[in-house]
DNA sequence: CTGAATCCGACGTGATACTG
DNA sequence: CAGTATCACGTCGGATTCAG
């Protein structure tokens, strides 16, 4: 989503945004069911299950989560560096409602997509 | 979110790409809360309610909804125009489980502000 | 191994003006 | 009233390079 920062006149009315605009993003979603499912990862297990996810968006997507709570990081002072990731309890109750909406998403992604084909564009309507 | 559009080889793992990245905008939850809350409403009550969304991007968050099948559109024939916009039956059921975001937002947000505030980017630290 | 810094293109959004 | 078209800007995200 790119819900992007704002000064939101919403904030009150609409409170989710304070915490969805940042998991709102391509792969915090994605990082966070990888840690629920793996427990404590290591920055490169986390980078290999994801496969596709950049150095740089990983990196960047870990500081926003550890920022808000979500995820711990643990910085062993080896060498090499190894550095752990895994949910919190914030993170890990924050993924119970998120389910809800996984669940919802595998029961009708299917009939969104059905939409999506059925649909005709307004202007397309009249414009033959 | 800017769950952009993707080529996601995680499509099967993760189904609520397809959906969510759609949802996840500026405006679409907001619509879909306000059509919620005042059932069916005009383009212009619509615009009025959330205030400081821009034609353009109510008209655009409408299409996708729309195109979806989360919203239903309906235009009347008369002068001035007017077309009428509802929660479809899958749209309501989406907002279902959304709640369940809502009310850990709502129950959590002050964890995360307070996550945030708390928060030391790991340079800063050694960095003096 | 675990990052940070930089460059760059793509997309989302707002402001404005125009139309049926 | 209910849109569409155009322009400009900011942010996100990918690729690459450098560093501790």
């Amino acid at each position: 989503m790119s819900l992007h920062k704002s000064k939101d006149p919403y904030a009150d009315r609409c409170p989710i945004r304070d915490v969805l605009e940042r998991l709102g993003d391509r792969w915090s979603m994605l990082v966070l069911f990888t840690l629920e499912e793996g427990g404590t990862l290591r920055f490169s297990v986390l980078k290999s299950q994801i496969a596709d996810i950049s150095q740089r968006m990983l990196a960047q997507t870990l500081r926003r989560l550890e920022q808000d709570g979500l995820v711990s990081r643990t910085v062993y002072a080896t060498v090499p560096p190894r550095v752990d990731y895994a949910l919190t309890e914030l993170g890990a109750s924050f993924l119970k409602p998120m389910h809800g909406l996984l669940d919802w998403a595998k029961a009708h992604h299917q009939d969104v997509h059905a939409a999506r084909r059925a649909y005709t564009a307004p202007e397309a309507i009249e414009a033959r």
